[in-house]
DNA sequence: GTATGGTGTAAACCACGGTTTAAGGCAAAT
DNA sequence: ATTTGCCTTAAACCGTGGTTTACACCATAC
């Protein structure tokens, strides 16, 4: 599949799949005359990598991660480890929202009040 | 209450009072020597800003509410009204981290299987 | 044969919220 | 006297996650 399909079926501008793949999350496959030729496994690890980054893990620690998973299964437990980590952090960032609605409820309280 | 402990109370670089200053957040008064010279009030307003700023409200809207603020008293219903949206805002985040929370327990779940 | 569309590369550019540097000046403290 | 702390303006720089531009190549369509 060239580069424009895969581009029209994940949503990603050409230019951010070249970019990631510089960044060396992707490496597709080439065709004869050099052009890139992504396979479905590559769509879905497009995908996945898609949801990490939606879920706030920064572009280097994908790479990381990308890095682990062209080492074959034996990386499982330290990728597993990075999902764990990422938990965590969401977890900080669920505690945060929350506490700054309060801050803000507080706030919209006391300008209610003056009204 | 000078630059630099204005600085140290509340853990902004001098740098950065003067760049809020400049986008029209902070307007201290001056000593004879023309130097910045900042009140308690001044202090509570900058806390209030720091807390706008963390519950994620741009810097552009941190403006316009310090400009309705400098309008008096008149201007609260608006000012309510962009805490409203930001809590709303707040909100939406909050939904985001709990489906995101939902994936990456999902994904856990099957690298656990893995093993 | 030439126009069109897709592909390739490297490198410059973008928003955002600042931070840092440069270059010069004034006043009080040591 | 010289160090320190403040003042000014203007502009460059930072990280992050891309986007855009400039330029060329290749193959099919007309």
């Amino acid at each position: 599949m060239r580069i424009s399909q895969v581009s029209d079926r994940t949503g990603l501008p050409i230019s951010t799949l070249r970019y990631y793949e510089r960044r060396g999350i992707l490496e597709p496959g080439r065709s004869p005359e050099g052009h890139r030729d992504y396979t479905e496994g590559d769509l879905a690890w497009i995908a996945f990598v898609q949801r990490l980054l939606e879920i706030g893990m920064p572009l280097a620690q994908v790479e990381e991660y990308a890095r682990l998973r062209r080492e074959g299964d034996s990386t499982v437990p330290q990728r597993l480890e990075m999902l764990y980590r990422q938990r965590r952090e969401l977890e900080g960032r669920m505690r945060k929202v929350r506490t700054q609605m309060d801050f803000i409820d507080r706030k919209i309280d006391i300008y209610r009040r003056m009204l």
